[in-house]
DNA sequence: CTATGATTCATACGTTCGTTTTAATCATAG
DNA sequence: CTATGATTAAAACGAACGTATGAATCATAG
């Protein structure tokens, strides 16, 4: 079997592809803009692929199969060494958005490209894509929320999922938008060189993140008189 | 001047256009679709707005100029009472994004289905639209961060754009992802109703955004021993 | 060296896209 | 009632899209 020229081929695809959806979104990028990036023939994505959408799943699929997996064996070794007793949030927000984070600074696993891509994707239209993700998010997911279910027994559950949302949201600008947004907020602040402003955004989100966890919970209007 | 009927059919294209540019995104919806749901001829959008672009940059302006105007308003209002004394920080995060979360319980300004296409917007990877984004937006940032500042004087500027940009992720989630992630998060929370839903939305997340805003500033691995 | 299967290539297919054109229809002013 | 300008309608445009086809090219097994 000759595979050293298809396994170059694919590569070179999924690297091209990864970088026009992160720039341009799912929809916004042609099969010839990618061939064409990644210097091969049209006809090679549909001949390794299959379809424009298997290939944006294998885009994701080959950095989340790493990024779910290092999410569990950190949550793992976590509760092994805590033995029964909760984890501190700190511990469990570190081992879902820090190990994402982290991965920004691994070149080999897509670095802020695959991140960027990520955090535009979590809101992007399109319904396969959101099912995709999805599915591929759900088990890590779960995990990750029983153990701040267990961490702060205190807090209602929804209350709980809610905030994680908000996480997700607010990692995902961060990500996302470490140009996008520049634009809109304008920035005028030190410049600081992207690998350094990226060993600050870590603790910088981790923060804000752990600071909106554990506030205050909200009081609601209709918290004593319940009309229904 | 026969303006009767244009006025209803601008009206009913920016309805349309709107649902499905939040329904399926800037891209994925096509004219057809936008004049088939509209119940118009499909060479109309061209006549009345020029070109699709000019369409979606109607769809925003259409409710971004009265979100702003109330925006500075607020901020106006606040800071006359307040005389010269910094504002708290909850009264700037309720003028900013509080204003934005009621706008979704008032149909005739957009109702939910604006909140969720600007919430998907902001992270949208075509660059006109951010850029037009950028540029509706500046002055009313520019006022609200001048506030914060003003507010957080012990707080590092460059902190503050950080957790504004955090909280804008956080925001820009909770409303476009009320259903989009329902499926990755998979709820089974007990179900409340859309209105309700909304009600309690808004000091849930502004109970998330404070803490996140007034948490303790970040420690820098690097903070003493400084390379540069 | 040749045969074989994997891969690459040029090219074309059928659709759908945003936009344009030309004619029909409407509301209203004179 | 008729003329006029605004709006709607039907049809078509060229371009770009994702995909499919069949021949050329490659690496390797026998």
């Amino acid at each position: 079997m000759a595979e050293a020229r298809s396994v170059d081929t694919r590569e070179r695809i999924l690297d091209a592809a990864e970088h026009l959806f992160m720039a341009h979104g799912y929809e916004g990028t042609s099969m010839r803009q990618i061939t064409g990036e990644a210097g091969v023939n049209l006809a090679a994505v549909n001949y390794h692929f299959g379809s424009k959408e298997s290939l944006m799943q294998e885009v994701f699929r080959r950095r989340l199969d790493w990024l779910n997996e290092e999410r569990m064996r950190v949550l793992n070794a976590m509760e092994a060494e805590a033995a029964g007793k909760p984890l501190k949030p700190s511990q469990i927000v570190d081992g879902f958005f820090g190990t994402l984070l982290r991965m920004a600074g691994d070149e080999k696993r897509g670095g802020v490209t695959f991140l960027r891509l990520l955090g535009r994707t979590l809101t992007e239209p399109s319904e396969f894509i959101r099912a995709f993700l999805a599915h591929e998010y759900k088990v890590v997911m779960d995990r990750y929320k029983e153990a701040l279910f267990k961490a702060l027994p205190e807090v209602p559950k929804a209350e709980i999922v809610w905030r994680f949302h908000f996480m997700l949201g607010a990692t995902s600008y961060a990500i996302a938008g470490t140009d996008a947004l520049r634009l809109v907020t304008d920035w005028q602040i030190e410049e600081e060189d992207s690998t350094d402003r990226l060993d600050r955004l870590v603790p910088r989100l981790m923060s804000f993140l752990l600071g909106g966890l554990r506030s205050p919970l909200p009081q609601f209007s209709d918290a004593v008189a319940d009309s229904k």
